[in-house]
DNA sequence: AAAGATTGACACGTCAATCTTA
DNA sequence: TAAGATTGACGTGTCAATCTTT
């Protein structure tokens, strides 16, 4: 409430609060616009097409429900709500796994590719818009640099 | 489903393809983190840290709720929400703008501020933690040029 | 007991509708 | 008519509880 930045300790320098409060906006903003293209042009959130893009590399577009999770960073939960909807939507369809029977695999539909498919070159152009028609090669090696580098630390579940 | 890549057209060179699954990931799981630390330390979301940060800059530790949305890159319903709840915990106070009756101001209170300060070194650690300890000096400088780059795209609302 | 998965309750963001003041 | 703000309904993610299989 004073004049000076209690909340924000010195821990920082000046050029990393700069780049963290940078960081902190992208974070909040760029999901955002990616949601928005892409619910708005095929009805799918960011997630939902990063599932079905997963699936549809993998062989013959069939993937157990704990390695989707995995690739897709995210919880075994959210995952089953999200194959719940998917599957409803007929994008999706889950089936026995032959070697076990605790398992479940997902499999991408004919029509869950044709969306992906559909979806994929205004997805593309928003991305290349948002992110890559402002970067020069330097910027997107720095890029894959820098995140590589976070990655690395997100992987430890603990601090 | 066949062996090859239709759903991420080669509009993106290979570069671009891995530094944007780089970002993604970090898009996925750098908030999750920062959630989670805080949660638990403080019971705060990061957003609510965010406005509750941004407040106690502003002098008087007062800001009109439409300047915050602003601030904090955040709609106003979704403002108006948080500060309900912040209300209810009393770490934040909704005051009448004395200049124009139909806006609201929104203050923190003594107990949002001690609440700030309590958290803020947890916080910075988590931060320093997951991002900063593994980067150098360029690292840093290039993160913030890039973000900035892209931030500069994110404030167009259309493509 | 642990792994794989599902479900329901709860918290939060979004959107549209609404209200008041300018 | 527009700006500032609020509210309620709806969709989605998280967490804990649960069930089955290993």
């Amino acid at each position: 409430v004073t004049s000076d930045d209690e909340n924000l300790p010195s821990w920082l320098t000046e050029d990393e609060q700069r780049a963290w409060r940078c960081l902190v906006r992208v974070l909040l903003r760029l999901p955002v616009a990616l949601e928005q293209q892409l619910k708005h042009d095929a009805d799918l959130s960011h997630f939902d097409y990063w599932v079905l893009a997963l699936l549809s590399e993998a062989t013959g577009g069939t993937l157990r429900l704990s390695a989707l999770a995995a690739d897709a960073d995210a919880s075994l939960s959210r995952l089953s709500h999200v194959v719940t909807r998917l599957e409803q939507r007929r994008l999706v369809q889950r089936l026995q796994c032959p070697d076990e029977r605790r398992a479940t695999l997902a499999k991408i539909t004919d029509e869950g590719l044709a969306t992906l498919v559909a979806s994929a070159p205004g997805h593309v152009a928003e991305v290349r818009y948002r992110v890559f028609d402002l970067l020069d090669g330097n910027d997107v090696d720095a890029l894959e640099h820098v995140c590589s580098k976070i990655l690395t630390r997100l992987d430890n579940p603990a601090e």
